[in-house]
Parts: structure tokens; C-alpha cells; sequence
RNA sequence: GCCUCCGUAGUGUAAUGGAUAACACGACAGUCUUCGGAACUGUAAAUAGGGGUUCGAUUCCCUUCGGAGGCACCA
């Protein structure tokens, strides 16, 4: 028996009740909000609009015809009636045997599918800047993109992680020209600071001084023209700045256990899309005006392109220049080449990109104008929109250098957990503590930015949104090294084959059963919406009622029968607890 | 001005066209001879205002008020 064959049996008995379904009828089973009210639930609403009666109606008919004209299955327990509802009661037994064998046998599959099998999803996300080191920004965007890779690959689909470096243009050349002027032949291996580091310092550095002398941006704009010439001396330097700034950034990247398959570099392909709006030009899907401007006209169009889940009925996107007078590319023209490049590349079957709320507009128009030229993958493309990260004064601007820098924040929250650690245990190794640290701190700012709703901005107060209690990373860390200590204390050599789970059943091992039984449902629901919050959430509780459990019941004092069946099932909320930290990319202590 | 998104306890966040709106922080009151207190129990406390659709709206629609983002031949 598995878990879908519960569900199963459980849709075959309702169905014997109902003779009459609505089309394309979708059975719907949920755990009722109360525990006292039964295992699972079945709402009577559709169907009742269906038959033309009362919900509550429907409910009670429905729940007399079981045990009476259609016969009860052995799984389930009885039927009953509460309102609109039929509380269904499953027979623990099978149910707890069929819910713990599937998690101890599948351990880190357990809730994977294969909707995805043989498909190739490409995901692009971080999308950091050479000119500056990450703020608290990127690292939401970080955290999202690498759980939702990972999110995508319990579906059997092959994930690419793809990373598009923005290393060319006028900010890139302002840190670069700063450094020229007043850089003095320093370097990060001289001043011992972090490459993007050091190359942020000149762009902060140039942008203190353009407030008084303006003319700095006529000089930055001479310096784009040298690089786009291939001005040796200007390229040499870039090619120095940049490789600074990217070591800096890949030494973050690994700190946080953030991967990519593939890079791109703006400079690599910046000029890639002329082609494409050339041919388009030709076919008369977009005009050349009067000035030599090719543009396109965007001021009537339909859309039904998902950019979110909801979709866009009229637009008014208004007219998009796609190359200049002088024929050199804008910002879209590069967009459109590079998402042609990649699709061209990987073929692949969806493309996330994850990118913050305030390019909403821009990828509408993006998805768009490729719709209008004719690219029919465009449909598969998907916006990964989140909202920005503000402080208590505001939107982050990194010019002004009000940002929350990523390292900063990772070091502090890092000795935060330090002292924390050794607090608690007083008698442990510096290595030992070092090395706690880096992982609860982790936990506390991964858990903390991938419970929103990606939609949802985050409002992030540096003294009081982290804290490693309640609602947070370390406790569901706490919770897993509690149930590993449990486990530890056992002696295994005792003999545990046969496993009765009818001793198990009262209201908290139910209650944890329950949130293993829709773990799978739970990360589908995770990979459907582009939403990390729920499994988030969904493990949260898990902890929660773990704790409960804990306190009101033994396990290891527990008369044998008894710590059998609960050792089953700790280890069974032991194993969801891990597999849902390591989807979230959050590591697990055995101890802490 | 136009477009998009968002207003839920003191604070930060969940949830859903349907059962008593959940969780955490903070406050107050407890648990403490404990399989690890980064824990647990309890109390007070919320769907911005006004209309509409519906048997039922916090959710969908309209509107007022409030907040954010966007509307570049910038990236």
C-alpha cells in the first residue's frame, strides 16, 4: 500500500456514493482543521450545487449510505457527517504502516514525482552586478533560485542553473574610472579586502565625487566608447576589475552553497539580438521611424503570457525603441538575443527567470515582443517575479551605500550564532562552535527570506528580523538534533522487525502523521506555484508538532510495543525534516 | 498623469469562495527531579473604510483612503 493508493481507495469508495459527478470532477481530500474532526475531509459544496441541494444535505445523505448500502473499506474507520462536510477516520493502522514504510523506504524521494521526467528546465537567477558586491537583495534572489531548482528537480526534470553576470556598461566603467583616478596601483590581495569589495569602494568612490564634478560622466561615457572600441589599455583594466570583483562574488556564492551550471557575461553577447530585431524588421513586425530608430509598436496587444500566475487580459505596453539611430543595441535588444541564444541552446521545456517585481513591466514587454516575432518557446517562459527587499528607511540603493551588504550580514549573523552556540554549550571546540555557527546562521537568514511569499516584499529590520527562535531556521534545525538524539540513545541491537502501529493514535502522533501524509502534495503545491513559502511553512509545522509531541509524550521510556511504533514515526519526521531543509538549501546539524 | 502589485492582532508573516482566520515575536501568567529549555502550556489581541456578486467573501468585482514598484534611445 502507498500513499496514492490510499488516496485511491478512498476516491473509489466516495465514488460508489456518487453515482452523479459533475465533468472533470476532482476529488479533493484535506486534513480538517481540527484534529478532533477526522483524518482527512470532503467538501459536499460542488457536488451539492450539482444535485441542486443543501451542502449540509448532500453531507448527511452521503455519510448514511456508508456502513449501510455501501460497505466501509478496511482502511477506513467510519464516515461522518459535520456540516457540509464527511469527516472521513481512517484505520490508523494501515494508514501509520503505509505513511512510515513509504518515507523510511523512498528516504530523500519520498514525494517526488515525475511530472518533469524527461524534460529540461532552465532557471536564471543572482544576476550580480562587477561593479559591487551583493546586497540582501540577491540574496533572496539566491535562495529562491536555488530552491526552486531544486524544487524542479523532484520532478525527475533536468535543472540547469544559469547565471548572467552584468559586467559591461556605465556603472561597470564609473568603478572603473574611479579606480584610474585614485586607485593608486592598489589591489585586493594588497588591501586583504574581497574583490567585489574593493572594485564597490571606487564605484561608491565615483559617485561621491560626480555630485560635485558632473563632468566625471562625460569622461565615464568616453571610457564605454574606448571599451566598445576595444581600447587596450581600457580593456586591460576591465578585464583586472572584473576578474577582482568575480572572484569576490564566487567566494560568497560558495559561503551560501549557491551553484550554477552556466555563466553568461553581458560582454559576451550584448550585441546579440541585432540579427533577430533585423529580420523582424524585414518581415514588417516592427518599423524603422524616421530617425533610423527601429521601434516597435506595443500600445494595442492581447496577452494571455503568464509572467505570474494570473493572466494579463489587455496591455497597453506602449512603443519600445529596439536599436538606436546609430544601430547600437538597447537593453532589450540584448535581452531578446540572449533568450533566443539560451533557448537555442538548451532547448529546454520552461525557463524561469528570477528577477525582482520592479522589471515586471520589462519582461511583459520582453515575452511579448518575442511572442510577436514569432517565437513560439517564448510561451513556456515564466517571470519568477519577487518583491524587493526594503529597510526600515526604504528601498535599497546601493549608490547611496544604504544597502544591507550580503557578506556583512552573513559575518555578523555568524558571530551572533557563535555566541548563541557557545552559550548553550559552553564546553565545545572553537572548530566545533566555528563550524555550528555558519550552518545556524545560514539556516536563520535562508529560512527567514524564503518564508515570504516570493510576491511579497520584505521588510527586513537588521535588529529584529533574524532570530534563531520561534518561527526560524534553527529551530527546525533544534527539532531534527533532538529527534538524531532520541534515535542515538536507542540501542539498535534490540530486535524492532514487527512494527504494531495500532498502539500509535493518540492526538499528537495523528496530528504528525497527518503532515507527513500531505508532505508530497505539500512540495507539489511548492513546484506548481513557484512558491518555496509553502514547503517552508509546511516543515515549520512539522517542528512544531514534533515539540508538541515531544513534551506531552516518552518515547524511549515508553513500554516496548509502544517505543517501537514511535520510534517509526520519529524517524519518519526526522527524515521529511532533512529532505525539506536540504530542498530549501539548508543543512542539517546531528547535534547543535 | 497612466499601469501593476500590496493593505490581516502592538509587530513580522500564513491561509482559504466555505468548519472557530493560523504561526512567530513582543506583553502577561505558567511548565523546570526534562528521551536536549534554540522547547512546551495558557491569556489578551486582527482581515484599512464603503458598496456589490454569492447560500457563503478576508479571498472575486467596483470605489475611497494608505503603501510600494514601474511607465528611458539607463543597465
Amino acid at each position: 500500500m502507498t500513499i496514492d493508493q490510499i488516496k485511491e481507495n478512498l476516491v473509489d469508495l466516495l465514488k460508489k456514493a456518487l453515482l452523479d459527478l459533475p465533468k472533470d470532477f476532482i476529488f479533493e481530500l484535506e486534513p480538517p482543521p481540527q484534529p478532533e474532526m477526522g483524518d482527512l475531509c470532503f467538501s459536499c459544496f460542488k457536488i451539492a450545487k450539482h444535485l441542486n441541494q443543501s451542502p449540509d444535505q448532500t453531507a448527511s445523505d452521503l455519510a448514511k449510505l456508508f456502513g449501510t448500502k455501501i460497505p466501509l473499506i478496511d482502511l477506513v474507520d467510519k464516515i461522518e457527517a459535520k456540516g457540509p462536510y464527511l469527516n472521513i477516520f481512517l484505520e490508523k493502522n494501515i494508514w501509520f504502516e503505509t505513511v512510515c514504510q513509504q518515507v523510511l523506504k523512498q528516504k530523500d524521494k519520498f514525494g517526488h514525482t515525475k511530472t518533469g521526467k524527461g524534460k529540461k528546465i532552465l532557471i536564471e537567477y543572482s544576476a550580480p552586478n562587477t561593479n559591487k558586491p551583493q546586497h540582501l537583495g540577491h540574496l533572496r534572489n539566491n535562495f529562491l533560485g536555488w530552491t526552486m531548482a531544486n524544487l524542479f528537480s523532484t520532478t525527475g526534470a533536468k535543472v540547469i542553473k544559469a547565471n548572467l553576470v552584468n559586467d559591461r556598461g556605465v556603472h561597470i566603467c564609473k568603478s572603473m574610472l574611479a579606480y584610474q583616478k585614485w586607485g593608486q596601483g592598489k589591489t585586493p590581495e594588497l588591501e586583504k579586502i574581497k574583490g567585489d569589495h574593493f572594485v564597490g569602494q571606487y564605484y561608491v568612490l565615483f559617485e561621491e565625487n560626480a555630485k560635485e564634478n558632473p563632468e566625471l560622466l562625460d569622461e565615464v561615457q568616453e571610457m564605454l566608447k574606448q571599451w566598445e572600441e576595444g581600447n587596450a589599455s581600457v580593456m586591460t583594466l576591465w578585464q583586472q576589475m572584473n576578474q577582482w570583483a568575480i572572484n569576490g562574488l564566487k567566494q560568497t556564492y560558495e559561503k551560501i552553497g549557491v551553484e550554477f551550471d552556466y555563466w553568461y557575461f553581458e560582454s559576451d553577447i550584448y550585441n546579440s539580438g541585432k540579427k533577430i530585431v533585423q529580420k523582424a524588421l524585414k518581415k514588417k513586425l516592427c518599423y524603422q521611424r524616421e530617425d533610423k530608430a527601429i521601434e516597435i509598436d506595443l500600445t494595442h496587444t492581447n496577452s494571455a503570457l503568464r509572467m505570474r500566475p494570473c493572466e494579463y487580459k489587455k496591455e497597453n505596453l506602449g512603443k519600445k525603441v529596439l536599436l538606436r539611430p546609430n544601430g547600437t543595441s538597447v537593453y532589450i535588444t540584448q535581452d531578446i538575443g540572449l533568450a533566443k541564444l539560451r533557448q537555442d541552446q538548451f532547448e529546454p521545456n520552461k525557463a524561469i527567470y528570477v528577477v525582482g517585481s520592479e522589471q515586471d513591466y520589462s519582461f511583459r514587454v520582453l515575452f511579448k515582443i518575442l511572442e510577436i516575432f514569432g517565437f513560439d518557446w517564448v510561451k513556456s517562459s515564466y517571470h519568477l517575479s519577487y518583491g524587493l527587499v526594503f529597510l526600515p528607511k526604504g528601498k535599497m540603493k546601493s549608490r547611496e551605500g544604504e544597502i544591507v551588504d550580503a557578506d556583512n550580514l552573513i559575518n555578523q549573523m555568524e558571530q551572533l550564532a557563535k555566541s548563541e552556540t557557545l552559550n548553550r554549550n559552553p564546553s565545545l571546540s572553537p572548530t566545533e562552535v566555528s563550524k555550528r555557527a555558519e550552518i545556524i546562521s545560514l539556516a536563520a537568514l535562508k529560512f527567514y527570506l524564503l518564508k515570504f511569499t516570493p510576491s511579497q516584499q520584505v521588510n527586513f529590520d537588521p535588529q529584529a528580523s533574524i532570530s534563531f527562535e520561534g518561527d526560524s531556521g534553527p529551530y527546525i534545525q533544534y527539532t531534527y538534533a533532538r529527534i538524531k538524539s532520541i534515535l542515538k540513545k536507542f540501542d539498535h541491537k534490540e530486535k524492532t522487525n514487527k512494527i504494531d502501529y495500532s498502539v500509535l493514535g493518540n492526538k499528537e502522533e495523528t496530528e504528525l502523521f497527518k503532515l507527513l501524509f500531505i508532505f508530497p502534495q505539500i512540495l507539489e503545491k511548492s513546484v506548481n506555484t513557484y512558491n518555496p513559502s509553502h514547503l517552508a511553512h509546511h516543515v515549520l509545522r512539522l517542528s512544531q508538532r514534533f515539540n508538541e509531541f515531544y513534551h506531552q509524550h516518552r518515547v524511549l521510556k515508553a513500554e516496548p510495543k509502544l517505543r517501537n511504533g514511535r520510534l517509526k514515526l520519529i524517524q519518519a519526521v526526522a527524515e521529511v525534516i532533512k529532505n525539506s531543509l536540504h530542498l530549501l538549501g539548508i543543512k542539517i546539524l546531528e547535534e547543535m
